[in-house]
DNA sequence: AGATATTTGTTCGTATGTATC
DNA sequence: GGATACATACGAACAAATATC
């Protein structure tokens, strides 16, 4: 469990969490993050609470939301670098 | 944006507007009102003070609440006239 | 086709803390 | 101190989309 600091909004502090873990490559491009379920279990927080935290993401641009599916990580900034011009698919 | 005076509660004063709006018939017995969350948004008020809204609506007779649905504009009060005597289902 | 489970979207109910008047 | 208002947070319920069996 996280130490939640009382300064600053639990969504706020679990949406860094997670933020984190995508830049630094544990959920990778396309695949799919924790759940508000799994937010839930995870850091023993509210589904509301849980669903703030992704909708953070989601305005941040940092990951997709399918209903009924769930949240993935966004696909990176193609910035000038045509597909296919880095490796064979 | 409506303006809001200093010397009465706000949540009154949407609620007066909300009524008024059903007594000019924009809401119709049996449909919905805007949720918490609309008012927030078009009012620019809290969810508490939202609630505080509808709490006063309900309180007043002229709309009902159902959990997870939203709120809706009472029936008129039909003084003799039994359900099913109108047309058939 | 139907039932079930998972997941997100949305709604209201409530409590707490803070700030202001 | 009380009333108002905001933000946060938890709980509960209803709804829709998706997938599986």
């Amino acid at each position: 469990m996280i130490e939640f600091r009382h300064d600053r909004p639990r969504w706020e502090q679990v949406a860094e969490v997670i933020r984190e873990r995508i830049v630094a490559g544990t959920y990778r491009p396309g695949a799919r993050v924790p759940s508000e379920n799994d937010l839930m279990q995870e850091f023993g927080i509210a589904r509301m609470t849980a669903h703030k935290v992704m909708r953070a993401l989601r305005e941040a641009g940092i990951v997709y939301t399918v209903r009924g599916l769930g949240s993935f990580v966004s696909p990176p900034e193609e910035a000038g670098a045509p597909e296919g011009s880095s490796s064979a698919e």
